[in-house]
DNA sequence: CAGATGACTCCCA
DNA sequence: CTGGGAGCCATCT
């Protein structure tokens, strides 16, 4: 068994906790950030366990808006925050979809860039 | 090394 | 809306 926690996770989680309350990110949006794909970043998520404390897990949903994960209440706590969802349940992308790190503290690190992307785009609430 | 397994994403029926 | 299927990547057996 390998009890340690892998290198690309610490990366991930490095990232999430950069993520401002009020907000979120993809998996695919920290993946291309990080480095790999956006199953594992939901793998990496995954090894936390719903008690972790210094890592906001909850501020990562997929890219369509809606919650993948079942019975940890994820979207109470995003609602808790302030993160708005629209009439179908899913978070309103536009405007809350985090657009990164800072650019000179991720490429002190090696993050890569997030390509940019319209806040405006998927904006159909009512 | 081969297979199975995901908190993924995109595309099409 | 639902369901399949194809890529995708890291980890664990």
């Amino acid at each position: 068994m390998s009890n340690e926690v892998p290198a690309i996770y610490e990366r991930i989680y490095l990232l999430v906790r950069r993520i401002p309350a009020g907000m979120v990110s993809t998996y695919g949006d920290i993946g291309i950030m990080a480095g790999c794909d956006g199953r594992t970043v939901g793998a990496a998520l995954a090894a936390l366990g719903p008690e972790a404390r210094d890592v906001p897990w909850q501020r990562v949903i997929s890219r369509d808006g809606t919650i993948s994960t079942r019975g940890l209440r994820q979207e109470e706590l995003l609602a808790a925050e302030g993160v708005r969802f629209d009439r179908q349940g899913r978070v309103v992308l536009a405007g809350q979809r985090w657009h990164g790190p800072d650019p000179a503290w991720a490429a002190a690190r090696r993050f890569q860039p997030l390509p940019p992307f319209d806040d405006a785009e998927q904006l159909e609430l009512f």
